[in-house]
DNA sequence: TTAGTGTCGCACTGGGGAAT
DNA sequence: ATTCCCCAGTGCGACACTAA
């Protein structure tokens, strides 16, 4: 064969020859046909290898570098972008282990773009085509003109789909995956979102990404395990109880938990169980003489509120989700 | 409480079209 | 060339639930 007019005997001499993987350069050649085209191909694929070797490990992709060191794929991406090295890039992300962006620091870039009230979905699209965070953030979006694009939901006409997004500060992929998983219309997704977000007392301007487990004064969690952890339970615990008493959420899964009470025994002016007695050597008859008392089977929940300025918002969600999807059934039968 | 199980959804990723 | 728009994925860890 001939590459840029020198003459080889064999794909093995020229890929040793312009130094070029043979295995590669093998694959494109027989494909295509086109040896220009396999050297151009097979180069390419080196250097991509190349670039992503990391403290001399070789790794797939920028994903599976985030995986090995726990960090945001998209926080590296957007660094490989202003030509740092990769090195540098991990470096410096492991240090601050999440965002910092205006001296405060964030779980990730979709935390950080609800943060200001952006769908991410238009944060990533920005960092796509090269924008630093400070712009994809602060950037104002700009007004589109687009029939075709046009949306009316609720009487109300928008410009678009994303602009309808921000307007009811829902991320577009929620209602994509209310689409897909719950085979919806579109106004239906939405309407499940927004009359959740209504009920649940978030404001409108507020952009949510995923819907909180609960509010609890405030304060959003947005898992079952977050809320477990600050409140020194075990997920499991909080799920069996919920599970075997067929509470409906979690706010009122720990309200009953909170009244559940046992027998305990004061002994010396401290709170004791009938097993502690038995090993303290009562027996099955003296036990009886000690003083009962009843006691909290949850002590650690005692010092919470779980009625005042707590909302369960999975559990609005999975009401508003069975009578809009109702609805929606029921539509479809009278059609 | 731990273990098992099956599902879900977070956080992107990618690609094409068209107005600006 | 840039910057919106749209749609369509997807990997896999986290999750809820259940049983023992």
């Amino acid at each position: 064969m001939e590459y840029k007019g020198k003459k080889y005997v064999s794909l093995k001499e020229l890929s040793k020859d312009i130094q070029v993987p043979y295995s590669q350069l093998m694959h494109r050649y027989y494909r295509t046909g086109d040896i220009e085209d396999a050297v151009l191909w097979a180069a390419k694929s080196e250097e991509k290898k190349k670039s992503y070797i990391l403290w001399n490990r070789q790794y797939e992709n920028v994903n599976s570098i985030a995986l090995a060191f726990g960090l945001n794929a998209g926080s590296i991406f957007a660094r490989l972008k202003e030509n740092e090295s990769l090195e540098e890039i991990v470096k410096v992300l492991l240090q601050k282990e999440t965002i910092t962006f205006h001296g405060k620091e964030y779980n990730g870039i979709s935390a950080l773009a609800t943060a200001y009230n952006h769908d991410p979905s238009i944060i990533f699209d920005r960092l796509k085509y090269g924008f630093e965070l400070e712009r994809a953030l602060l950037q104002p979006i700009r007004k589109i003109n687009r029939p075709e694009f046009e949306i009316t939901y609720r009487g109300k006409v928008y410009a678009s789909k994303n602009e309808l997004y921000r307007e009811l500060g829902i991320a577009g992929v929620c209602i994509h995956e209310m689409m897909t998983n719950h085979g919806t219309d579109f106004e239906t997704a939405v309407d499940i979102y927004w009359e959740t977000k209504v009920k649940a007392g978030i404001p409108a301007e507020e952009m949510l990404s995923y819907l909180p487990v609960c509010i609890i004064r405030g304060r959003y969690y947005k898992t079952v395990v977050e809320l477990a952890n600050e409140i020194g339970i075990s997920t499991s615990a909080l799920a069996t109880y919920k599970y075997r008493h067929g509470c409906e959420g979690v706010i009122d899964t720990l309200q009953a938990m909170q009244l559940e009470t046992k027998e305990g025994y004061i002994l010396n002016g401290k709170v004791k169980t009938y097993k502690e007695l038995i090993q303290m050597g009562y027996t099955s008859s003296s036990y009886r003489q000690v003083p009962k008392a009843s006691i909290p089977v949850y002590p650690q929940l005692q010092k919470y509120d779980f009625t005042e300025g707590c909302v369960d918002v999975m559990k609005i969600y999975e009401e508003v989700k069975q009578e809009k999807l109702n609805m929606e059934q029921g539509m479809q039968m009278n059609m």
